[in-house]
DNA sequence: TATTGTTATACTCTATAACTATA
DNA sequence: TATAGTTATAGAGTATAACAATA
């Protein structure tokens, strides 16, 4: 599962708008999984470049994020919540702590357990500010919509598809 | 912007549910952004492995419902369509070209013409099917929800999500 | 001048396999 | 045996730059 938030896939993709294709049919256009990745893409794409501001891309802000609120988890625990395989996990992980924003202290001989540096913890408190104001940003788009039940779909979505999965 | 439908993301990634890492703080988990890419993802694995069954990958399925839907469209009007780069549309039209799914003919001396060969018609008639019981099997999901005002707010959120990249 | 198709190339993300050390 | 971290490597997907031919 591809929960990792990278934004490579949408970085500059945006730059101009999709489909103003004139007269031509576009029958994928009311596929639920096409809106729901054109939705996704949007929202990453915003959230990549407010993020860029301060140097990060989704996946770093998320790491910070993860290890703050989870002081000692070790990088393995990062990888599964979010989906990143361990071998993955060895650059990113290695990149954040290279900029002095984690710590890894060893714990069992094997384990590294994360945790902030006041640095890292200083930009983990920007990183979620930024994402307070792009989350607001777009409930402000949909507002006298039912955000409950968007979120209760997202995830009931989720679930199927982890489900699926077996 | 980032619409195609390629699924090498989430291919194999679904193979394990996700997070099951308990005692562990997710505060990531209720972002709006962060569910809409897990709702997305799941969809993305669902339809990988049903086109597998006949040999094609999202983005190729899409392809083929776009040309279909549009006999005589050029290799750009697709890639605009589904926000793939010029560059990026010339080995993949050229694969399924060479599988006998589509033909290109020249119509003014730079632009291919592209339209599905019987084999192609047959494959997307397929893949239309596959799309639908696909679809339906989340619209399940979701019964006694308004699917339409999930669809409203993904189109809302993808539209400003163009909008916000300018 | 702008567009179309194309080639070449590089970067990011993901996947697998294999190794070491530890539990 | 299973787990953690690591390395190396391969495959998608995407990006830019440049080119030729055409509109």
């Amino acid at each position: 599962m591809l929960i990792v938030l990278g934004n490579s896939i949408i970085a500059g993709a945006m730059d101009k708008p999709i489909a103003p294709v004139d007269r031509l049919q576009d029958p994928v256009a009311a596929r639920l999984g096409y809106m729901l990745r054109r939705a996704s893409a949007a929202m990453m794409a915003g959230l990549g470049s407010a993020l860029a501001d301060i140097g990060l891309r989704p996946v770093e802000g998320t790491i910070l994020i993860l290890v703050g609120a989870n002081p000692g988890c070790i990088q393995s625990d990062i990888g599964r919540m979010l989906g990143i395989k361990r071998a993955n996990m060895v650059p990113l992980i290695a990149a954040l702590a290279g900029r002095g924003l984690l710590e890894k202290s060893p714990v069992d001989g094997r384990s590294l357990a994360l945790s902030l540096t006041a640095g890292g913890e200083a930009l983990r408190a920007q990183v979620d500010k930024i994402m307070d104001r792009h989350e607001a940003r777009f409930e402000r788009l949909l507002a006298g919509k039912d955000v409950t039940l968007l979120r209760e779909a997202l995830r009931l979505i989720a679930e199927e598809g982890e489900a699926g999965a077996e």
